[in-house]
DNA sequence: AATATGCGCAACCGCTCCGTG
DNA sequence: ACACGGAGCGGTTGCGCATAT
């Protein structure tokens, strides 16, 4: 069986953007907007397969994106949505107006896990650690109830690819923190903020 | 100053989901 | 109901830069 490839491996170019192709994209998705990322590449005159330049225009390209450190609010609203929702970076992503799954998944890779870590919690579970510093790490506040609130929050709100509207996504109240866990696609117009997101 | 090591980010790969015929 | 193609997602890799030795 097999399913075809996406592109033909054998023509498309591979490794870093030159500047040239990333001025090829944008001006393209200017003009034409995006439309289908498989034909896009050829009528755009790249030489990369449509998946890539996907990737580069959003997680590089796209005029709205936010580029720098992240806020210590921003750390906040990704480990609490974490706790919730898991790896699912494109729906942590969503909620993060100008960040991308990508960064927010390099981010939590390269910084959270290891302030997790430090603190005592483990990143996967958020549960404390049992060893070291867990015994005596400040942030094993969190009750027994809240944890099984999340997680029913969680298998309720978040199995994958359930079309939740906004008016039957619940609220979550974490230690005095809304998180509003309706799902919307992330954009430009996105009115939503670290703030809106986690409101308080 | 040169080399080794670690870290962070951009990009790729393979899988799953979803729409359509 | 099923198969197929396209898009999207998450995990992983590789390279370049910064820091330590």
């Amino acid at each position: 069986m097999g399913r075809s490839p996406c592109c033909e491996k054998a023509h498309t170019n591979k490794g870093a953007w030159t500047k040239e192709e990333d001025q090829r994209l944008v001006a393209y998705i200017k003009a034409h907007g995006e439309g289908c990322w498989r034909s896009l590449p050829k009528a755009a005159g790249l030489l990369r397969c449509g998946k890539s330049c996907r990737l580069r225009w959003i997680n590089y390209l796209r005029p709205d994106l936010k580029r720098g450190n992240f806020t210590e609010e921003e750390d906040d609203v990704i480990i609490k949505l974490h706790q919730i929702l898991g790896n699912k970076w494109s729906l942590i992503a969503g909620r993060l107006p100008g960040r991308t799954d990508n960064e927010i998944k390099n981010y939590w890779n390269t910084h959270i896990k290891r302030k997790l870590l430090a603190r005592g919690i483990d990143p996967q579970t958020h549960h404390p650690l049992i060893s070291g510093a867990a015994a005596n790490a400040p942030s094993s506040k969190r009750p027994q109830d809240q944890e099984e609130q999340l997680a029913a929050a969680a298998r309720s709100s978040c199995s994958p690819q359930s079309s939740v509207d906004s008016a039957s996504v619940p609220h979550l109240h974490l230690g005095g923190i809304d998180l509003n866990l309706s799902l919307s696609p992330p954009s430009p117009s996105q009115p939503s903020s670290p703030v809106a997101a986690v409101a308080n």
